[in-house]
Order: C-alpha cells, then structure tokens, then sequence
DNA sequence: TAATAATTTGACCAACTGGTCAAACTAACG
DNA sequence: CGTTAGTTTGACCAGTTGGTCAAATTATTA
C-alpha cells in the first residue's frame, strides 16, 4: 500500500494517534472531541482532517494496532514449554502492559463498556479463535497432568481482569495504596494465585 | 430533608435516574447526552431539566446512590465470621452484582477510568478507609493461622477485578464464551481460586 | 531557482449540545 | 366546583461539535 511516508507525515500522524489515544482512552469515543486532540497534538483541527479522514479514522487506528498487539503475545505461548512458565510468562507479559500502556487499556476497556461497536467482529473471530486455542493447549496440559484441570476460559479471564485492573482502575489502587509504584507487590501475588492455582 | 414526594415526582425522578444511568453507563459522563436520556425515559428534556437541575445533577445522584450500596457489603463483613466463608461470601456477593447489575458497574468503571474527577475524595476518603480496615481484619486473619498470610490488598483487588470483569467486558466474555449464562460457572471458578489462596 | 507537491490555516457551516422560559396543561384539594 | 400547586412542553438560545474549503505557506525536486 503505502509505503512512502513523507518525514512529516509519519512525525504527524504518530502525534495525532498520540494525542488521540490520551484523549479517547479518557473520554471515550463520543465524548473525545477534535478540538481536544488538536490542542494536545499541537497541530491545528483542519490539520489533523488533512491526515487522518476523520475522527473515527482515527480512533479505529488506534483500536486496529491495538488488537494486533494484545492478540500476538496469546499467540507466542508455546505448547511445548513449561505450562506454568509459560502461562506465567503470558500474565507477566500483560502486567508490564499494563504498567507501561495504561492509557492503550483503557481506550480498550472504554471501547469494550460501550458494547464494543467497532471490533465486535474482532471479538467473535480472531480473539475467539486465539482464545479457543489457548483453551485446547490448557485443556491438553492438564490432560497430560502438567496442571491441574479447571476452566480454561475462566482462568484466562482471571489473568485479563488482574493484569488490567492495575491499568484502568489506576486512580482507585492509587488512592488505596498511595502513589508509590505497586506493580511488583501485583506481580508478586499474580504469580502466586497463579502457581497455587495450576500446580496440582 | 425532602420527605414529601409525590406520586409523579418518585415516578419520574427513578425513569430519569434509570434512563441515565443506561446512557452514562455505555458513553460516560461526556458521551451522554440529555436528548438520549430524554429519548430512553420518555420524558421531554426540558421536563428532565425540571427535575434534576443539570446533567451533572443526574449522573452525580447515580453516584452517590452507587458507592453506598457498594460500600456497604465490606462493611458487612463479620470479624467473627469464618474468615475463609466470609470473604467467600462477599466476593460471590459481588459476583452476583456483577449479574444482576451490569450497568451500575460499568457506570463505576467509566467514572474510573476517566480518573474519577467527582468522586476521588470518596476513594481516597470512605472507600480507603473501608478498605484499610477489611485489610487489617484479614492480616488479623491470618496472624491467627486462620487463612494464608498473604497482600490483603491485592487480594481485594483480584476479588474486584475478577468479579467486575464479568459486567465490564460484558460484550468480550459473551464474544468468546457464546451468549448462555456463564455465571455459574464464573462463581465455580472464583470459589475455587480463593479457596486455594486463602487455605494453608 | 522555478515549478510543483505537500502542508497548514482562518473563516466558515450545519447539526447538535445543555439549558432557559413563558405559557399551557393537569392533578389535588378545600 | 374553583383555585392553587405541580407538571409538561414548544420555541428558543448561545456555545460546541465534526467537518469543509479556498487560499496561503512551506518543502521538495527538476
């Protein structure tokens, strides 16, 4: 497709999806608007419009490199290492997500609240594909008596939910906890929910 | 203080409320508009308007009526109780609004995610407070040799995370689990996680 | 450097937003 | 029944919204 992205473009459009990301994971879709992501792009609306087709053009790339992201690291689990480690490896992976791409997940949390409008397609294909393999790998450890038997979907739902609690309930655990960084205390008690829960 | 409603008043302050409480609920605060709270209540906007005095007014008396029936539950909590029967309880209390309530849920959540701009003093005033002491009844549990010594916090923040999960990525469970009730066997899979963290 | 292509913007627009208000309507009550 | 208090609404308003466009400006390249 296009391939030839001019030095400003790419400077361009990487700050209106920046900026747009900020904006959107905070208010939403609807409740974004352009004025917000020209001001804090620092481009001007008509200027953003000469990138991107629209605002929705916008947001849906946000979505799209999101979905790619968050589907790869499912993918990369692999059936012939350790079951533990590697399920471990997978909610650690989603913890540093988490603390590193907080705003990319709450723009996914926002989206999905809404009724997911925009990817609810994505969620019946390729996500419920990625997940239903999951599943059938976590089936077929426990059946060879690697972990213990469970629900693989539920379990798989328990690590999403914890890894992004930390994310999008961010102002909540901070007003717990206080501002210091809490992440490796989170890290601490995920690994072991999780040994406790698959080992046998 | 206002002890006198009418008839027609109780009527119509609870269709705006729950009108509202749909609307603010899908596009949060910013998104909503008086028009669809207007439309979902079958009243006029300016008949809403006399009834609450703005927008905000509205979303705020969700809120407030939110975080009492929220807080309320962890306060519930019996000191004298089995320690393990007791938090099994309360999450599978949440779990079950989580079910029944999937709106007020999300509603939270949105507000949350948005850095909670209305209620922070809330978290960092009652709901910290609620939740400092549930962590000292639990650290209290386990120096006892009741339960398992273990990050009382984070354990409360697995419990809200697992549970509003099921309400908040509503759409994303159904996607991938199919559109039955999965309930069951989400409260199975909880039981049997906190069981195993709280068990010597 | 001149011409061409890419970028930026001020001015503008129609639709929508939260909110107002006087007037009309309806319920309640003596 | 008549009066009053409570309710409802159409018309309206100023500010905001996503988006357009021609013109101006800047970068690229022959």
């Amino acid at each position: 497709m296009k391939k030839t992205e001019t030095r400003i473009q790419k400077k361009n459009h990487s700050a209106i999806k920046a900026a747009g990301l900020k904006v959107f994971a905070q208010f939403g879709f609807r409740g974004a608007t352009l004025d917000q992501i020209a001001a804090e792009s620092g481009l001007s609306k008509p200027n953003i419009l000469y990138y991107f087709a629209s605002k929705e053009a916008i947001y849906e790339a946000l979505l799209a490199q999101l979905l790619t992201d968050w589907l790869q690291p499912v993918r990369d689990i692999d059936p012939a290492g350790d079951p533990v480690e590697e399920i471990l490896k997978y909610a650690k992976h989603k913890l540093k997500m988490s603390r590193l791409y907080p705003r990319e997940s709450r723009l996914y949390a926002t989206e999905i609240i809404q009724g997911a409008p925009r990817i609810k397609s994505v969620l019946t294909g390729e996500l419920r594909e990625v997940v239903e393999n999951l599943a059938l790998l976590i089936n077929h450890w426990a059946d060879a008596g690697l972990i213990r038997a469970m629900d693989p979907y539920h379990l798989i739902f328990s690590i999403w939910a914890m890894t992004q609690h930390y994310a999008d309930f961010d102002v909540q655990v901070k007003a717990i906890l206080g501002e210091r960084d809490h992440f490796e205390d989170a890290e601490q008690y995920l690994e072991d929910m999780l040994r406790r829960m698959l080992t046998v």
